[in-house]
DNA sequence: TTGTATGCGTTATCAC
DNA sequence: GTGATAACGCATACAA
């Protein structure tokens, strides 16, 4: 037996099986009807031969789709740090994986110009701009944005940011709550909704200052406000894990949460190293990101999709109480 | 003006500047000199048509390539809970993005086989098996193994879990701890090494029991062992993620973290939300990340690669006490 | 430096 | 149900 010197394809199994080129293909995809018998053959030639499978290369180019969607995300670990973006990630994973289509994460640094992608997710985690979108519009590819601003000829997924942040908003001012502050995330899209809903009740919200959705950046954050008593009875913050960190550095400096100073989150996670559970606006994250994973597929398979702006509720926890 | 019925190709776009597609090809490859005359001549008439650049499905499978590098890791949001998973991943993505490679995320429940991947690299976290591998093999995938068992063909990278989990042993034992509980991961190949290095100083160690690297699993797990009393003066953990939910359910019991119970774990990842610093193995994760990527790069290169052992550093924090 | 000619491995269209 | 044939769009070995 002489080792093959490269790689079996389809056309050797044809021969081998003694049947066409067209046949094997068939015997392989099912897209038209073979006969048992044929089949069999086929099979059996390819098992010889070591044939695995059509070369997904070759097959991509024939069909003009790459079977991968991309999703834009900026830095990994920044990014997937909140549970809040994993648990929406985890939804879209799932639904284009049950479609077939692989996920391929894009760190905004390098060129994705050069990969064959089906579809691509632009996930707004608090960023105002991506690279290569110009790239990606002229090469026609179907373009989902999440929580993005309008951007022509993309489809967007977003979620009632301004109602959650107000409903949570009035919450706060039933309860007696006249000066708040609100830690904020960079400038973007969901963060100038969220202001505008909490001005909706309070016009004259102080802005304790922004950071990422990180427990030790809140925490590094509002340190610096409560070291100048920051006059404000209540914190309104843009994730449960921002809240977790003002949590965490008040109670550091003794001071108590909900009955010196109510704190409020964003996103509706666990948060179980906190032991009360806090006030937030629960968003749909499985769901939204469904919604996001059906909107590429819809695309991708040329349907028109309309955009997409999914509800919040406030649930009202023991992170806040009365000013 | 006539829109056209197909997007341009590199062939319309040599027509249309009056060149060679081989010419053509050359100007946006840059793989063999072109006057700088004829380069701009090709590259207006790509404008002019609206070309966006060679069709990387095309180029793919030319080049018998995909530039795709597939990562397994079981459920994503479960993967990426633990922030020592996110570092690793982090570093992999930059290592391969710098090369111009993709990362894909592989759900252990769909088929890659579908996709092409330039290579997979399997993360080891506590699972024992994984569909499609023998897939990969047929199809002469390389495979980068991260703290698996020793798989035929593939490269391992790996840390030393036995002499870092040997090394916190000892560090207990000198603190005169003699009874120890240990919370594990599911069987898998780092947990057996762990706990080998565990016993070379405690055979006797008690196991409270396995769960996933998370501060809420850690806690439901240790509740039990708390309230049957378990006499242990120290808990070794798989994990910081597992030790933090150890220390915060201790504290809700009035338990004192280290002077009634000594608690270690295992990444040296940072735990804002708590106000102790671990005593944990540190291990060098972006490290790891790094020499996994670069280790897939070789691979497809063709280059042999050996396996690798990354060294591990026991770092004394104010978690553990004296018994 | 440029042009010519193949072939990458498959799927789809058509006829039988 | 099966077979012949034509693309898919490009990169490269080779000749000029």
């Amino acid at each position: 037996m002489s080792g093959p010197s490269r790689a079996p394809t389809l056309a050797d199994v044809a021969t081998a099986a003694g049947v066409s080129l067209s046949t094997a293909s068939l015997a392989f995809s099912g897209n038209k009807p073979v006969s048992a018998a044929t089949r069999e053959r086929v099979v059996a030639a390819a098992a010889a031969l070591g044939y695995s499978g059509p070369n997904p290369l070759a097959r991509n180019l024939r069909q003009g789709r790459s079977g991968v969607v991309g999703i834009a995300v900026g830095q990994l670990s920044t990014a997937f740090r909140d549970p809040a973006a994993l648990a929406m990630l985890d939804a879209i994973s799932e639904v284009l994986g049950a479609s077939g289509l692989g996920l391929l994460l894009m760190s905004d640094d390098d060129d994705h110009a050069r990969l064959p992608l089906d579809a691509v997710i632009y996930d707004i985690c608090g960023r105002e701009t991506w690279a290569a979108y110009d790239d990606l519009v002229a090469r026609d590819v179907p373009l989902v944005v999440v929580e993005g601003p309008a951007w022509p000829g993309a489809t967007h997924i977003d979620i009632d940011h301004r109602s959650g942040s107000a409903a949570l908003a009035a919450h706060l001012h039933d309860l007696g709550h006249r000066r708040v502050g609100t830690v904020t995330l960079a400038a973007s899209h969901p963060q100038r909704e969220r202001e505008a809903g909490l001005r909706e009740v309070f016009p004259e919200a102080t802005v304790v200052g922004a950071c990422d959705s990180d427990v030790a950046a809140a925490q590094a954050l509002v340190t610096g406000w409560f070291a100048r008593s920051g006059d404000a009875t209540a914190i309104v913050c843009q994730s449960d894990v921002q809240a977790a960190g003002v949590v965490l550095e008040a109670r550091r400096r003794g001071i108590r949460v909900p009955e010196d100073l109510s704190v409020a989150g964003f996103d509706g996670v666990a948060t179980p190293w906190l032991d009360l559970e806090l006030t937030t606006v629960v968003q749909p994250l499985a769901g939204k990101g469904r919604t996001t994973a059906e909107a590429a597929l819809a695309r991708i398979r040329g349907t028109a999709v309309d955009d997409v702006v999914l509800p919040v509720e406030l649930r009202i926890g023991d992170s806040t109480g009365p000013a």
